[in-house]
DNA sequence: TATATATTTGTAACTACTTACACAAAGAAT
DNA sequence: ATTCTTTGTGTAAGTAGTTACAAATATATA
């Protein structure tokens, strides 16, 4: 019994994975959020900090928003500006960006020591 | 000056946000991570758990053994079966991976009760 | 009038990823 | 001799992701 059990956790938990991946994996969805944490950011900008093309920045953003990750706001400037934002729902995910933050910089110090 | 270094935080993070996506980042890694958490696999066993085709997830145990997060280890059977372990330093990833699985965890509740 | 701005979208090309399928090795079982 | 096993690899085909480029919109400036 105890293998079975062990069996059904592992699944439970790389489906729960899967599930995250699902919402926030690609190239660029962590990129776009990790930006973000530091304020709203308009199109133009964001692209440009994140070296993504508009086409591709465009239908990020609009599956962001979608997972209610991602707030957009068309600011009454001439010409019109759109400003992006981290939704209160997004603070949800603090943990898996700061782990990712951490353990990218201590793997990069890591290779760094390594020669 | 705020804003400079603001800027140069922000471009810090997003890179070591990069970083860990350039070793752990597709689709395949995390969950294959977040499976031999729960023991060794052979490679038939993790084929069929994960879903990945015999292709794919050759080339994924690959890259994974390069940076040090997977080890293969062949045993004498007949025929041979090949075993496939993290590694100690595969635990630093532990966060990230925790992190992920509660958050997919949460989010899918989050989505149950919408409706 | 001509040009410039910011935010997209459309199209086509290109690259990367993934699958499907067959097959190789090497001994074991029938 | 034939078939089965596991762990892969080779090839070709199909799907998905990405880029480059042009253009639309609406408005301001020269």
């Amino acid at each position: 019994m105890e293998i079975v059990e062990n069996e059904q956790t592992c699944k439970k938990a790389h489906l729960a994975i899967q599930d995250t991946l699902d919402v926030v994996g690609g190239k660029w969805k962590l990129i776009l959020i990790s930006i973000l944490r530091y304020g709203p950011f308009r199109f133009k900008e964001l692209s440009r900090e994140a070296g993504i093309t508009p086409r591709v920045l465009s239908k990020e953003l609009k599956e962001l928003e979608m997972n209610g990750l991602v707030t957009r706001t068309v600011c009454d400037t001439r010409p019109i500006t759109v400003e992006y934002a981290l939704t209160d729902y997004s603070e949800s995910l603090s943990e898996v960006i700061m782990a990712m933050h951490k353990w990218g910089t201590e793997h990069r110090e890591r290779i760094k020591k390594e020669w």
